[in-house]
DNA sequence: ATTGTGGCCTGCCCGC
DNA sequence: TGCGGGCAGGCCACAA
């Protein structure tokens, strides 16, 4: 479940890889290598290479590697974790293991100082790119302003959650963030993203913003408070009713039937 | 174009 | 104790 709290902890954790040089790089699994590129490739791309920079939109990790070297792009889908040497921001994600399997090291680099940043990915549902397209994803969540979240949502008749998981509208929220945000701003996840008016659009646009910024001072995605109540037979953490479980957007989608929805907007 | 669905990958947990 | 089925969700291909 990385989303973008998740990332931008990894984003941290290789933002200390700055200045080393890449030695060796270990991308046996082609699978892993996504957008065509071949391990050859990927080798004679990345071996070499001092690192720059790194940078984040919504999801994607991205690794500068210098003017001359193509931008290095690591997605970590839903059970990705990123470790340098033994040190890893997330030590167990919530729908991932508690294991740390050397067999489960999907792409790895090693640096000229000794140390080595890995990916350690036992679903392989993340991957390794070359140039990714940063230019696909939507705005940035954390930081989106009103003026982009009206364009991302108007007009569109797909549930409102289905619109704020679209990467491709705004970039960074997953499963749990969403549900989270929608939770504590008390709209319906499956109303119209194009109903919302213009002071709804204010009220999401700042609950977005605060949920990111608050989940992510506690460490993760799964520390929103609607959290503990996400299973059958949950309760709505304000009010205590039984939480509706429906699939939205084709996701798993807790919500509150009684302090949520258009017919029963905020107090 | 937009929206919905199913599949990919595989560990884990539950019930029998 | 072992086993099978369901489940988790980020992402993409594909269908309507």
């Amino acid at each position: 479940m990385p989303e973008l709290i998740e990332v931008e902890l990894y984003r941290r954790l290789a933002e200390r890889t700055v200045g080393r040089r890449i030695v060796e790089v270990e991308a046996s699994d082609a699978w892993f290598l996504k957008g065509g590129v071949t391990a050859a490739e990927v080798l004679g791309a990345l071996e070499g290479a001092t690192v720059v920079g790194t940078d984040r939109r919504g999801k994607l990790l991205t690794v500068d590697l210098g003017d001359d070297r193509p931008v290095l792009g690591l997605r970590f889908g839903m059970t990705g974790r990123l470790v340098l040497d033994d040190e890893a921001p997330i030590e167990a994600l919530e729908y991932g293991s508690s294991r740390d399997d050397p067999g489960w090291d999907r792409f790895a680099v090693r640096f000229d100082d000794g140390t080595r940043l890995r990916t350690n990915d036992p679903r392989r549902l993340g991957g390794v790119e070359l140039d990714p397209d940063v230019g696909a994803l939507g705005p940035e969540a954390s930081t989106v302003t009103v003026a982009q979240l009206r364009p991302a949502l108007s007009g569109s008749t797909a549930p409102l959650k289905a619109r704020l998981l679209d990467q491709a509208r705004l970039a960074g929220l997953g499963n749990l963030l969403v549900d989270e945000t929608l939770w504590r701003s008390r709209f319906d996840p499956a109303r119209p993203a194009g109903s919302l008016a213009a002071a709804e659009h204010r009220r999401l646009a700042s609950a977005i913003r605060r949920t990111v910024a608050d989940l992510l001072a506690r460490g993760g995605s799964h520390t929103g408070d609607l959290q503990a109540q996400r299973h059958r037979d949950g309760r709505c953490p304000r009010c205590g009713t039984l939480l509706d479980r429906r699939s939205i957007g084709g996701r798993t989608t807790y919500s509150c039937p009684s302090c949520t929805g258009p017919a029963a907007p905020a107090r």
